[in-house]
DNA sequence: AGCACGCCGACT
DNA sequence: GTCGGCGTGCTC
């Protein structure tokens, strides 16, 4: 007897095995998606990790029920992939499996009840609520869980269900049916045996009383002359036609109309474009990179904005490409735009697939299952495109490698897409190249240590200098009233004169909103969030309080909460106070606002990118969000509002992540035609980060920061491990997470920093507490650390009173 | 993730 | 008393 090891899309700790019928054994397959029961009814789409033949000892199996694919949907390499995700970032295979998977192909049964014909309709057994749903059966024969949920206005039902079966009302079965539908179009196409100019002849004649079916002929004929084939909806629009002059063709037998699939991503033609050639920078920095490849497995391009570095990138794609391999880009989600695709697409046509989280649920599948045949040769993706079934992968670029987004926050599985992408990449025996302007410490450290190999690349391309920077200091501003709505003289003098030359303006603000929170001015009161412990930003575009942890919104407060007083005022600034006040000091500049709020649509991002780049946007005020993926030509200021809240975060990755953020601002400000200017408003203007940004020396920010690191023990020194405990009740939470700290102290000393309450101590109605395990870099002390706290956590949800405390362990936190 | 089971409060 | 709420445990 042969048994297969079964992951579910679900949290469980372990795979479950299941017995392989003997009329299944030849079509099961490591990979392949099978249907299996789990408890009383319920039924999953598993996918099959290992086939053996040892029988479970503790239990029973249950049979396999079928067999869904022919072909496996992942191969081998994905599973031992998703298998180190599992072990490495402490998760269960079934998270990976259902972050990796497009929801279309993970299927898990839907409840239907039918109606039991031979039951009849004597209803006088039934009480209120069996009688509702027997007659709403009688009626419509078959409902599903969630209708029954809604007629009988409530969650709980099963008690009904359980009567109505046990009544013989109606009969229940688990429905698991494939959601992917492949996309269907009609065509249009001569019927058979008149495709000849012979047997065509006659039929201009019998039609000359109907000129509006000839002329949909001849749009057919013209349409297939250039086409090849014949879309319905096409043809109607050239023609003009309706579709009953259609019908009347077809009638005639003349024409047909037949459904035929179609691809929702058409890659078309196949075509390689090398047209540039590069700088000698650029050549020697590609040299570099190749040759590094020869000894060791991850290069880090360090290369400055607007180096080029895409360029380098394009050519090591082509190398890999004609190697036979295949190449995965990856890349912040937002720093997706249209402008990188295109840049992409032109070099290599018809063999991109891109990958991201705004598609829809059947392309996904597609794009999956082309990746996986090898017709998409490149993928150009965000994080989770790591987990597409790669065939035979030769190269994994990592773009803004830096980026904090490469890592998952929430849910499981939490994996950093940098570190992932280099074991990943182990198992093709391919080379992963990172490349940066600003490189985490983390891999400027594994570089300079040699780990990796590390290519400089300090020119700009075209011989631009780097902008000037200027650093104009708040306080004295202040002190002599020279700020009106937060600009201070230098900053409303340079947006004048980049307006007057006719150039663009980005301005830089890392807060969404109108004001970061209210405040009464009597007594002090803030505004919190009902299920937070964070103050409301007041969003004044919508009128409404708006929780920045929950997304509650609450409507605007005009009385204190707490003494009643009329005297709330809004204190600091966002994005929105920004824009307003622009109106107000540049009337005649055209202002647009780019942040969370402002993007909530699906393909607004795109638009405003290309309005900006059409010059139909004068200023652009925005978050974090106008840092990335953002290349103009005619952007010659860029200005941050206040550095000072960039560098005041207590987190001590604070200075690189503000050095990153304000050093890739910077780079968007004069790209391709003459000097840029960058204006930083800062109180603290004697900050030491301020001066490394000032002479764009990421290596002095480097040195400064890392004896920092290594003083106090954090990464790349240690690796980090955070873990979070959840509770409805403050006190539980609290409790266990000293248990928990008690037991994990003897074993790691001065290594357990915490447990505490974090900064916003409860979201969502839960209370939370921290605490951080520092790991050495030592690989086997990891795995036993991880080891040792995995059967504390599996400890202490033993133990009644914590029994549902929530742990969350994520490692290499950020 | 479901779903079953068991213990408790608020209604007929 | 019973209905229905929610907390807890189990699923190969």
């Amino acid at each position: 007897m042969k048994y297969a090891d079964v992951i579910l899309p679900l949290a469980l700790p372990r795979n479950y095995t299941y017995a392989v019928p003997p009329e299944m054994e030849a079509s099961v397959q490591p990979g392949s998606r099978v249907a299996v029961q789990l408890g009383k009814q319920k039924r999953y789409a598993g996918i099959i990790k290992r086939i053996h033949e040892q029988p479970p000892s503790a239990y029973k199996t249950k049979p396999i029920q079928d067999v869904l694919d022919k072909e496996p949907v992942v191969y081998p390499t994905q599973l031992a992939f998703w298998e180190w995700i599992a072990q490495y970032y402490m998760c269960n295979e079934g998270d990976v499996l259902n972050a990796a998977l497009p929801a279309h192909l993970k299927l898990s049964s839907e409840t239907v009840l039918l109606y039991n014909d031979a039951f009849g309709d004597d209803f006088t057994d039934l009480n209120d609520h069996e009688y509702l749903i027997a007659e709403a059966l009688q009626i419509r024969k078959e409902l599903r869980i969630g209708e029954v949920q809604l007629i009988l206005d409530r969650l709980d039902i099963y008690s009904v269900i359980k009567q109505l079966i046990e009544k013989r009302v109606c009969l229940v079965y688990e429905e698991l049916k494939e959601s992917y539908k492949a996309k269907m179009e009609n065509y249009v196409s001569l019927q058979p045996g008149l495709e000849t100019d012979e047997a065509l002849a006659p039929l201009f004649d019998e039609l000359g009383r109907a000129p509006k079916q000839m002329e949909l002929l001849l749009a057919y004929l013209h349409l297939v002359k250039t086409q090849g084939a014949v879309l319905q909806s096409e043809l109607l629009k050239k023609s003009g036609a309706s579709a009953a002059q259609l019908k009347g063709l077809v009638d005639k037998g003349i024409l047909q109309v037949e459904k035929r699939q179609v691809d929702r991503v058409p890659l078309g033609k196949m075509e390689t474009q090398l047209d540039f050639d590069l700088s000698p920078a650029q050549e020697k920095a590609l040299a570099g990179v190749r040759e590094g490849f020869q000894e060791k497995q991850v290069a880090l391009l360090h290369g400055v904005t607007s180096s080029g570095k895409t360029q380098i990138y394009v050519k090591l794609i082509e190398e890999a490409l004609s190697n036979g391999k295949q190449v995965l880009y990856l890349l912040p989600e937002i720093a997706l735009t249209a402008q990188i695709i295109r840049r992409l697409q032109k070099h290599f046509a018809g063999q991109i697939g891109i990958y991201h989280s705004r598609f829809s649920n059947n392309e996904r599948v597609e794009i999956w299952n082309k990746v996986k045949s090898g017709e998409i040769r490149i993928v150009l993706g965000a994080r989770s495109s790591l987990l597409l079934p790669f065939r035979d992968l030769g190269l994994i670029i990592l773009d803004e490698e830096h980026d904090a987004s490469f890592k998952q926050h929430e849910p499981a599985p939490r994996y950093h897409a940098r570190d992932a992408a280099i074991y990943y990449a182990s198992l093709f025996k391919a080379k992963v190249l990172l490349g940066s302007a600003t490189p985490a410490l983390e891999s400027y450290f594994n570089a300079k240590q040699g780990k990796y190999v590390l290519v400089e690349l300090n020119e700009r391309f075209g011989g631009i200098d780097m902008p000037d920077i200027e650093i104009v200091d708040l306080k004295k501003e202040n002190a002599l009233k020279e700020v009106v709505h937060n600009f201070t003289s230098v900053l409303r003098k340079e947006i004048s004169q980049s307006l007057e030359a006719k150039k663009q303006v980005i301005l830089f603000q890392n807060r969404r909103g109108y004001a970061p929170f209210l405040i009464c001015t009597t007594c002090g009161w803030i505004p919190n969030c009902k299920q937070c412990d964070v103050s409301l930003t007041y969003h004044k575009y919508q009128d409404k309080l708006s929780c920045h942890y929950c997304g509650t919104r609450y409507p605007y407060i005009h009385v204190c909460g707490a003494c009643g007083s009329q005297t709330l005022q809004t204190k600091n600034f966002g994005t929105e106070k920004i824009e307003e006040d622009l109106l107000e000091l540049f009337p005649k500049a055209r202002i647009a606002r780019m942040d969370l709020d402002a993007i909530r649509s699906k393909d607004s991002h795109n638009k405003m990118i290309q309005l900006l780049e059409q010059h139909e946007i004068d200023i652009l005020v925005g978050t974090q969000m106008v840092v990335k993926g953002l290349d103009f030509a005619n952007v010659n200021l860029v200005g941050i509002l206040s550095a000072d809240s960039l560098l005041s975060y207590p987190d001590f990755r604070v200075n690189e992540r503000a050095f990153q953020l304000m050093e890739q601002v910077s780079g968007r400000s004069g790209r391709r035609d003459g000097k840029g200017k960058v204006v930083i408003q800062a109180s603290n203007t004697r900050h030491p980060i301020l001066q490394f940004v000032v002479e764009h020396n990421y290596k002095k920010m480097y040195e400064s920061e890392i004896a920092e690191r290594e003083q106090f023990g954090y990464p790349p020194f240690y690796r980090l491990m955070k873990i979070t405990l959840k509770h409805k009740q403050q006190q539980t939470v609290e409790q266990a997470a000293m248990v928990l700290g008690n037991w994990l102290k003897p074993h790691l000393g001065h290594q357990l920093v915490g447990p505490a309450a974090p900064l916003v101590s409860r979201v969502r109605g839960f209370y939370l507490q921290e605490m951080l395990i520092k790991l050495p870099r030592d690989s086997k002390k990891i795995t036993q650390i991880k080891q040792l706290a995995k059967e504390m956590f599996l400890q202490l949800t033993i133990e009644k009173q914590f029994r549902s405390v929530i742990i969350i362990p994520d490692v290499d936190c950020v």
